[in-house]
DNA sequence: GGATTGAATGGTCTCGTGGCCATCAGTGAA
DNA sequence: TTCACTGATGGCCACGAGACCATTCAATCC
């Protein structure tokens, strides 16, 4: 078991690879015709496509899609980039994006960015190296990357984005109705009789102006309610530093009776710090969180959580770009679509103190 | 906000793009020299690189994968065939598996079979489309692949298998120690004091002769343990089943005092039924799963698991990869890393009835 | 001083497919 | 009979980069 790996040997191998040249010497026709029964079979007579078509079998022929796009056409590919793969909100919508792509004959890749903006960067660069036909975009992460997008278009690459959208784009998008979903925790929360009400997001109004931290102070003013300074934290979207300002939070001499996570990894980290300091929902304190992720049903109270329609999202995505690719039409470029509240166990009126 | 999509006029976008003719051209140099620039920069003139060099940023010029690969040599692509982009271990393997190989200058595509012979050869199918150097596969889903694994094996494309190792393979593969990660579990049981002790797999021979459930009784029985034949049932390893057969085994008349969970997903089902019988854990029953998972650290009390050295095995089996496609070498070709077990609060012992 | 060497650079062909035009045989109408 | 037309098929070139060989020119050696 300790045999030494090399390389292949390549000529070797690849003497076995048939060609659309093989398939046509075998068939005795041209090239031209062979590559007809695969893309026109009714321009061929009945005989010459039966002669191909058994060439094509006994030789196992599969074309090459490299050649193919090579050859002016667009490619057959196109890219994604996720912030992390391991976020099933991004897994989710990479497989329905893939699904939808698939049925138009598109191979979606897949790159993380891992919200940061030199590693986008690189990996546009990478998906342009491949020479995809578009890219589907979770934007905001990397700013850099801005210029480099616009040198994508211009290059005829369809962007398509996602989940964010930045000022002054327009790219096609399909966006979750943020202030919609923030509107409906809050509103949720309030009916219950919670006057107190954080959100764990990020406020920095510059480097990421995140839609549902914006809205959040909007709604509740609108509901006659204010958002000590103390609440509106500027933090990273990650699950430490959710936990971190969970933590602050409760600690604070009027600490909020009802938590907001405005992504489901903040959720997580919330919640983390909530169990660590004994504290048991929806007793002590409420929870509303993003996301409708699996554990959210697992523990006990099950949380309250808004659901985004991931899958219609990524649909919706997939056909914007197969627009742009020249399959089909779609009338609206900008979709917005609404998130779903789901009360479970962890919401409820605020105990009397 | 109605504006129709349509294709972009691929002729005025293409003009945009460069290639090495342009940056030759206005370099002043041959092709061939500007390419230099690139590949071989200390063969050329300090004067002539620079200009060129030069070019190169004014044309914002970035080589095509697919031309450079369709010449004969090999492309820069390998796919990674994982059951579902969903599940966690798949999710972190992809992940790794990705900047291992971007490290070489390969780009990952990540294609799902969802557990389906169909969607498998597919898959395969695709990927041999694009000419992938490689394929990375989670092999036993499929059966009926195999003939078409063998073709591409023919044909060049470099196999490494992780995670299964079907009988009769010789891929070079990475495998997780599964006889001696069930031995960690069942021998932590049984030192607690447990003795009917029940694992959630599929105890099939034929149809998925798994691992895990092959070396479960084998294990028992090494303890002078013996496993009910009614703890043995034969089933498929989603999550719905392992809800289904968690109460099954629950209302035997000689319900198990342990429960090994032999994937993070049936651990994730045999928990939701669990809490929902309103069993305490670890006094009513204990729990050990496979596959450290997020939620298992979440839920009160936290799962004692079985931690899968994920990113070891991806590191490992892009490695065998990279071997294989001429990229270094290594000396053992089939890679067997060993399980941890995480000792957390859902594992005590039996309480005396 | 002519031959030799080597560095620097250029020319040409190839990969597999797609697009376009050419060819050829057969058919029907003037 | 001839011509226009159509259906079936073939020839040729381009796509962009890489491999390999050819060429040029200057420096060096005997």
């Amino acid at each position: 078991m300790t045999n030494r790996l090399s390389a292949p040997p390549a000529l070797t191998y690849n003497a076995a690879v048939s060609t659309i040249q093989d398939v046509a010497r075998l068939a005795g026709v041209s090239p031209t015709t062979a590559k007809r029964a695969l893309k026109e079979p009714d321009k061929l007579t009945p005989d010459t496509l039966a002669r191909v078509q058994q060439a094509i079998a006994q030789l196992h022929y599969e074309p090459d899609q490299r050649a193919g796009s090579l050859r002016g056409g667009q490619s057959t590919t196109v890219g994604l980039v996720v912030g992390s793969i391991l976020e099933p909100f991004f897994a989710q919508f990479a497989r329905t994006a893939s699904h939808v792509l698939a049925d138009a004959g598109y191979t979606l890749i897949i790159s993380e960015n891992e919200y940061s903006a030199q590693r986008e960067l690189q990996e546009l660069r990478r998906l342009y190296g491949l020479r995809v036909a578009g890219i589907l975009l979770r934007p905001g992460y990397g700013q850099d990357s801005q210029e480099y997008l616009a040198r994508l278009r211009s290059r005829g690459v369809a962007v398509t984005e996602y989940d964010y959208r930045p000022p002054h784009h327009d790219e096609p998008s399909v966006m979750l109705d943020n202030p919609g979903a923030v509107r409906q925790a809050v509103t949720h929360l309030h009916a219950l009789g919670h006057r107190r009400i954080a959100a764990l997001g990020t406020y920095h109004p510059v480097i990421h102006p995140e839609e549902r931290s914006r809205a959040f102070p909007e709604v509740m003013n609108a509901l006659g309610l204010t958002v000590p300074a103390e609440y509106q934290r500027v933090t990273l979207l990650n699950e430490d530093t959710a936990y971190a300002l969970t933590n602050d939070l409760l600690d604070l001499p009027e600490p909020p009776t009802a938590l907001i996570a405005l992504t489901g990894t903040q959720a997580s980290g919330a919640y983390r710090a909530l169990r660590e300091r004994g504290m048991r929902l929806p007793h002590d304190i409420s929870l509303v969180a993003f996301d409708n992720y699996p554990w959210t049903s697992l523990v006990d109270p099950p949380i309250t959580v808004l659901e985004q329609p991931v899958e219609a999202m990524a649909e919706r995505a997939a056909a914007l770009m197969l627009a742009q690719l020249g399959h089909g039409t779609v009338t609206q470029r900008h979709v917005v679509l609404g998130a779903r509240l789901i009360e479970r166990g962890s919401t409820a009126p605020p105990a009397r103190s």
